[in-house]
Order: structure tokens, then C-alpha cells, then sequence
DNA sequence: CGCGATGGTTACCCGTGGCTAACTTTGCAT
DNA sequence: ATGCAAAGTTAGCCACGGGTAACCATCGCG
């Protein structure tokens, strides 16, 4: 899984709370690229069982998919969370949450999310 | 300046801490890609005004190159300190910084720094 | 019924950034 | 002087991940 990947499945389930049905569309217009482009990466992410589409071109992640986008976005609050507490802008510190969610280690982030935890303000 | 591009620059820094002279060869041995690979992005890097090489093929980072390489070597050694400091293993901590350090913002190295010397040990 | 807008896909281009294979160049050692 | 080893480059392959242009399919409305 790459870092584009985590971010389609990421934008996926971020759609899905708001509306009750997500097209490629939307996740398009939501992160600002081209048609061709969105269908090619859901295509691939399709393809590793990550996402189905039904009939209508409706977009469901699967267990596989959800598991990932629901890890990025944990990591997206937490290290926004994080961020923001040492004084970081709430913009910047989305934008630059939105890149660290992917680079970061199971370990690393085991440990940023116990810190925040334990530091609750 | 790409993510590739400054690990290229931050790699000849370190190495010509220890070495007096550092070549291509010994830049792709350190991060273990092959001399093609090496000689390409070296050549881009050079055009682009990162770097010097002369008649020996000896590399020389210019001013431009060198505020890279510097600036991502401090995000390098800053965001170790921090991880390990929160219980993060030195290896992964290093490897995490690696990734961290080429995608965080100025404003939040800003105040990751100023954190981490607030809280100084 | 037909036409246009919407949504999706196909085909193709581009830069990045790895790779191998093969070539050149250089320098040292026999 | 030969001849090998080390360093670098060139050419060409591949996947990723953006982009356009153009096409198809469907649906709603006049």
C-alpha cells in the first residue's frame, strides 16, 4: 500500500460520514484531482481488495480498506492533536498531519499517541 | 527540491563529516541504490545548482545544496531527540526522522524545536 | 424523442526514481 | 606494456501517479 492509496481510502471514509453514498466524483473533487486519475487509482484499489463498487459506481471500502483508512485517520487526529498542543497553526497542522499520517512507524505512533494520552490537557 | 533530492544532499553532508572527499560511488554505497541511479540524480542535483563535482569527480555541495542538506540534517537530529525522549527505540526514531524530517512545514519544525528545547532533559 | 449534462473509462503523455546491462575511462600493478 | 579493477555514464526497462483529450453510457428534461 502506498501513501496515494492510504490517502483515496482515507478521503473515502471521510465522505462516508457525510453522505450516504460516495462516487469517484466525489472523492475526486474532494482531493482535487482529475476524473482519469481517481479512476485509475480506485481501479488498482479495486483490483488488491481494498474498495468494491457496486452497480451504480457507488464506492464501499471492505474490511481490508476501512482497516487502513480508519489507521490513517486515527493518526491524522492524533498527530493533529499533537501538533496543535506545541503551538502549530490548526491549518498547518492538518496539512502537515495529513503527510506525517503515512511515514510514520507502528512504534512511533504507538508512542505519539501514548504521550498525547497521558499529557491530556 | 524533491524528497529524493535532499536525502541525495543530506547524505553528502554526513559523509563529508568523516571523509575529506566524497565521490558517487560512496554516496550510493551509504544509501545502498547503484551508480546509475546515483549518477542521474547527482546530475540533476548539479544541474539544478546543488552541487559541485571536479575534474575527479569529487563532490562539493554549493551554498543552495548546503542550506538543504544542513536544514534537513537538524529536522534529522531534532525529531530523533523528540521520538526517543517520548520512548521510541533509537533505530526506529531514526528511520521515522528520516521520513519525517523531508515533509513536515517550517512552522512546525518551528515549534517542534522550540518544544523540544523547552523541555530539555 | 432527442439532446445535453453528468459520471466513468480508455488511451496516451510526462517526470520521478529505482533497476540492469553494457560501455568508457582511468589508474595501478604486474 | 598489459591488463584488470574501480568509477562513472549511457541506454533502456519498469511502476507510480499526476495530467489531457476523447469517448461512452446513462439519465432527466424540454
Amino acid at each position: 500500500m502506498q501513501e496515494s492509496g492510504e490517502m483515496y481510502l482515507e478521503t473515502i471514509l471521510i465522505l462516508s460520514r457525510d453522505k450516504d453514498a460516495v462516487r469517484a466524483i466525489d472523492v475526486g473533487q474532494k482531493m482535487g484531482y482529475s476524473k482519469p486519475s481517481v479512476s485509475r487509482a480506485l481501479g488498482r484499489l479495486k483490483a488488491d481488495g481494498y474498495l468494491l463498487v457496486d452497480g451504480s459506481g457507488y464506492l464501499r471500502l471492505t474490511d481490508k480498506g476501512s482497516a487502513i483508512a480508519e489507521k490513517i485517520y486515527e493518526r491524522h487526529h492524533v498527530l493533529s492533536e499533537l501538533l496543535t498542543r506545541i503551538g502549530v497553526s490548526p491549518e498547518t497542522a492538518a496539512e502537515d498531519a495529513c503527510r506525517i499520517e503515512h511515514v510514520v512507524s507502528d512504534e512511533t505512533f504507538a508512542a505519539i499517541k501514548r504521550h498525547v494520552k497521558d499529557h491530556a490537557q
